[in-house]
DNA sequence: CAGTATCCAACTAGATACTG
DNA sequence: CAGTATCTAGTTGGATACTG
């Protein structure tokens, strides 16, 4: 009995914190970075610094808003560094942090995904919507 | 030069998806699986079926619009099935298809991401919101 | 138990125009 | 070049009430 508390107890440490709860703040941060935004960004920044203008025509049709809000919520996250060269014109890098490497790896899973399994979710779709339609009458 | 462009061929073909350009169908699949209630759902299903109510308690504080409607969605995408025993009342239960045991594994590092690195984070935010406070005057 | 249906306040994000 | 500022259409998602 006594074990199983003290086992009890160390895991609950360990798992301070836990997404499943609507108060911890993982919760908010997961949502931050469960975002097509971050994704790509932080992908394309995965072979060394760009700047604002190679993101903007990497990642097609993403605003100057959110391009701007992503790089500035990323960098304050610590998740890019912004390196200002005052040129005329001025010349801003941006680059990945080892945070933002690290989460990197693990958003990039997530668009291979997508990219390796679009037929697949067709098809799904495609099957479901059949099966659904078919209850109509 | 025609080794350059068959080479071009090749690389084009096995892209044939890119997140990076707007048109392309998976920036939207991205986005669907870029959602805090997919990646819990996913988790939570991952140790075998689980009823609509379970799955209700564990992802505290999630609405009953949005436990259904991202079920639903995964349903049709292939990620979960649904099973329902016509027993008094109702039973339904939710479990991965091995399509969706395979995103599990990429938005668990998602969830486990977030909650290893939050404190990283708030210090991260922390120095950035005191640096840029001292530019205010 | 496992949903459906409806309403609506709040947030999101694109478009547009302007700037050091 | 690398943004900022503003406006608004559209979407999101919580709350609430009801159902087989």
């Amino acid at each position: 009995m006594a074990t199983q508390t003290a086992a009890d107890r160390r895991s609950a440490e360990r798992d301070a914190y836990d997404a499943y709860l609507a108060a911890c703040p993982t919760r908010n941060l997961l949502d931050r970075i469960s975002d097509k935004w971050v994704t790509l960004l932080l992908c394309a920044l995965q072979d060394g610094p760009r700047r604002y203008n190679e993101l903007s025509r990497k990642l097609a049709g993403i605003s100057q808003k959110m391009l701007t809000q992503t790089l500035r919520t990323l960098e304050r996250d610590g998740l890019v560094t912004r390196e200002v060269t005052p040129s005329v014109p001025v010349r801003v890098d941006y680059a990945l942090t080892p945070l933002g490497t690290s989460l990197r790896a693990t958003v990039e899973q997530l668009k291979l995904w997508a990219e390796a399994n679009m037929d697949h979710v067709y098809l799904a779709r495609a099957g479901y919507d059949a099966r659904n339609e078919s209850h109509q009458d």
